[in-house]
DNA sequence: CGGACAAGCTGA
DNA sequence: CAGCTTGTCCGG
């Protein structure tokens, strides 16, 4: 019989996040002593939770629990998740992009499968010697950096001077682009896992890290540099909310580990300018990576109908050069046409045009009438979108030019076409590979885009199109043809330097008020006016609430943690609202 | 999120 | 007032 009560071992408590959208709270549950050894920051546990079992990451270890609540056991230990510095960081984005939790975030941070048993640590099979270009080697020595290399410039130099320093991630803009990477890093006797399949063996350590935006959550041990390629490229951020950005999470996490991150592009966002230190190359050797850009001025051809067709192209089609035109047709009407029998697709009942609102019927534009979707000439159910100013520019290219030109969709299940001359819109840049002569017939389309990153994005498709036909000392050209030869983008292109643009467009967002000069969110919703209300209720100094216009409400102040600060302050009304920090489309 | 339970609406 | 819908709250 015991004189005294053995006390209690203090059994150990862990605080976690139930992996489902709508819980925000963490709970504490207990863990077996048998387990203890098994349990860490961000592993992956079933809990019964109420009335059932869900999934949940470990977010917090040893705690304190709350008084009077009685605790339950772990139901099942799941698997590894994202370590804690991770974890760190999914709080953060999810304080930097106003989302309600970290969930989104420690989801992209997870394995797809789960990941029970240990990888061993990779081991290189010799070292990688730091790259013997200064520039190069020196832009890891500063931190953070965005280093401008042109648009032909290798960046496998970069990646391996990176990999010099010890386990390098290494961020891309494409599937194609990282399994490139992955494979040089691998000659040069780098263990390599790709996120997010190798995510165990990122977890063990000893490899390199290559993917695109998500990867930059995968878990290692021992991230000694970030390296971020083409940081000015529109993938890099998520589109649904919580918009998240890769440049900003990874120069956090950078920043969090004390590591060198270094973003890479022909043409820096201001955004990168502003947060990290500009290296450039000297300006003859950057200049010989842009191609040599042929400015069309519309102005001066005679404005037939083949005003879309200047001298310098005539010339070029008729070569034998293999040529790419883009032409983007915004707000022109996509029209619908058979598939097999090529019929425009009209209304039945007033012979206008039609549109396709979903998958399963046909509206007409005129009479509002409802049909199957279904060819009238021939019965046949697949109807594609023509893009009519694509195809009128066709028959006329293929006119001027006498022999067959190939139109290139954005369809993924369409061959790209083998063809001498091909004429697409911007899809078609990422769809061919290379080319002689790549002729934007009407840049001014972009050049004249209402989105406050008009300029960006369209020295961004001629960064693309420069990439298909390669630097100044080839034979590849790139035709521009506008009304506008002298505005900053064409100038740009045209002398290969692209600080052109980024100084007009510093004044031109400094003057209206636009990002990266303020910190910018959006909010819509049938709660928006609710939210806008409270927050401009709260009165936070330099935080202006101005809307709505179109039911969308525009939050502004002067950086982003006063935005942040002010948006998470805000208790959420009921109802659905939809919060969009950073909106690149205004 | 999804179940529990409470507060409102309808029909006899 | 039963029987059902709609809303709000809560879970460790």
């Amino acid at each position: 019989m015991k004189l005294f009560e053995e006390p209690a071992p203090e059994a150990l408590v862990v605080r976690v996040l139930p992996d489902q959208t709508g819980i925000t709270k963490t709970f504490d549950y207990l863990v077996p002593p048998e387990w203890a050894g098994r349990v860490a920051l961000g592993t992956r546990v079933r809990v019964q939770l109420g009335p059932r079992r869900v999934g949940a990451w470990v977010v917090d270890i040893d705690v304190e629990p709350p008084e009077g609540v009685a605790l339950k056991p772990i139901a099942k230990i799941s698997g590894q998740g994202p370590s804690g510095d991770v974890i760190g960081l999914a709080h953060w984005a999810r304080w930097r992009w106003a989302a309600r939790t970290p969930v989104p975030f420690l989801r992209t941070a997870s394995p797809e499968r789960m990941v029970t048993t240990l990888s061993s640590p990779g081991v290189r099979r010799h070292p990688v010697p730091p790259s013997d270009d200064d520039v190069i080697q020196g832009a890891f020595r500063r931190r953070p950096t965005v280093l401008r290399l042109p648009p032909a410039a290798d960046v496998i130099p970069v990646v391996q001077a990176a990999a010099s320093l010890g386990d390098p991630l290494v961020l891309c803009t494409s599937r194609s682009q990282s399994e490139r990477v992955a494979r040089r890093l691998d000659r040069a006797g780098v263990p390599t896992a790709h996120h997010p399949d190798g995510w165990g063996r990122a977890a063990a350590g000893g490899v390199a890290v290559v993917g695109t935006r998500a990867a930059v959550w995968a878990t290692m041990p021992d991230l000694a540099a970030i390296v971020v390629l083409d940081e000015h490229d529109e993938v890099h951020q998520e589109e649904r909310t919580p918009t998240w950005h890769l440049r900003d999470v990874a120069l956090e996490r950078a920043r969090r580990a004390g590591v060198p991150c270094v973003l890479t592009s022909p043409m820096p966002s201001l955004e990168a300018l502003e947060a990290a230190e500009l290296v450039t190359l000297d300006r003859a050797t950057e200049r010989d990576g842009w191609p040599r850009v042929i400015v069309a001025d519309r102005r001066e051809e005679d404005l037939g109908r083949n005003a879309l067709f200047s001298p310098a192209l005539a010339r070029l089609v008729r070569s034998d050069a293999r040529v790419v035109c883009i032409l983007n047709q915004k707000g022109r009407a996509v029209l619908l046409a058979c598939g097999s029998c090529r019929d425009l697709a009209r209304c039945t009942r007033c012979d206008a045009s039609v549109q396709r609102p979903g998958d399963d019927h046909l509206v007409c534009r005129r009479c509002g009438d409802t049909r199957p979707v279904v060819c009238a000439s021939c019965g046949s159910t697949q109807l594609k979108t023509v893009r009519m100013g694509v195809s009128r520019v066709r028959d006329d290219l293929e006119a001027l030019a006498g022999e067959p030109v190939v139109e290139v969709t954005a369809d993924r299940s369409d061959p790209v076409p083998d063809a001498r001359l091909a004429i697409g819109t911007e899809a078609a840049l990422h769809r061919i590979e290379r080319a002689d002569v790549v002729a934007f017939l009407d840049l001014d389309q972009e050049l004249l885009a209402t989105r406050y990153r008009a300029a960006e994005q369209a020295l961004a498709l001629v960064v693309r199109a420069a990439r298909l036909v390669g630097g100044r000392h080839g034979s590849g050209r790139v035709l521009l043809q506008t009304r506008m030869p002298d505005h900053e983008v064409v100038q740009a292109a045209l002398h290969g330097d692209p600080t052109l643009v980024s100084e007009a467009e510093r004044i031109r967002r400094t003057d209206f008020r636009f990002p990266p000069v303020v910190a910018m969110a959006e909010v819509s919703g049938e709660a928006a006016d609710a939210f806008a209300e409270q927050l401009r209720g709260a009165g936070h100094p330099q935080v202006d609430v101005v809307g709505p216009v179109d039911g969308r409400w525009r939050i502004t102040a002067p950086d982003h943690e006063r935005l942040c600060n002010a948006l998470d302050a805000v208790e959420r009304p009921p109802g659905r609202l939809r919060l969009v920090v950073d909106p690149t489309r205004s």
